[in-house]
DNA sequence: TCCATGACATCCA
DNA sequence: CTGGATGCCATGG
């Protein structure tokens, strides 16, 4: 019955990214309360990458990094999603990460 | 129940 | 900068 798993939280998160805004997964497992298991996000990712409504490709790793670019379809789709939102990308980080970062708990607020 | 894996984060050499 | 090791939590076999 409807049991709440903690990829869904991940999903409603990423889902509430605004365009040309990124967040890392440890700013999401920040955010549900789970510092540290910021694995369980990009597990929920994998998991998400099945689904339509999760833009997977505005969350990357604390250091802007795109880590996972390679389980996208194609090689350069998760850069190239980014770019058309605004956001340049080289060497496969993220510039001024900063000052696309989108945090969740600073943005958003418990429900 | 135990073991292995995972799109991370952080520390140390 | 690179590599190895540890922690953290959840899922699957």
């Amino acid at each position: 019955m409807a049991e709440i798993s903690f990829f869904d939280r991940v999903y409603e998160v990423v889902k509430q990214i605004p365009e040309g805004r990124v967040t890392s997964y440890g700013a999401i497992a920040n955010f549900l309360g789970a510092s540290g298991s910021a694995r369980m996000v990009g597990w929920a990712m994998n998991n998400a990458s099945k689904m339509e409504d999760i833009p997977a490709h505005r969350v990357v790793n604390r250091n802007g990094l795109l880590t996972g670019k390679h389980h996208f379809p194609g090689t350069r789709l998760m850069e190239q999603l980014l770019e058309e939102e605004g956001i340049a990308i080289k060497e496969d980080k993220i510039i001024n990460f900063q000052q696309h970062f989108w945090d969740p708990s600073a943005e958003l607020h418990e429900e």
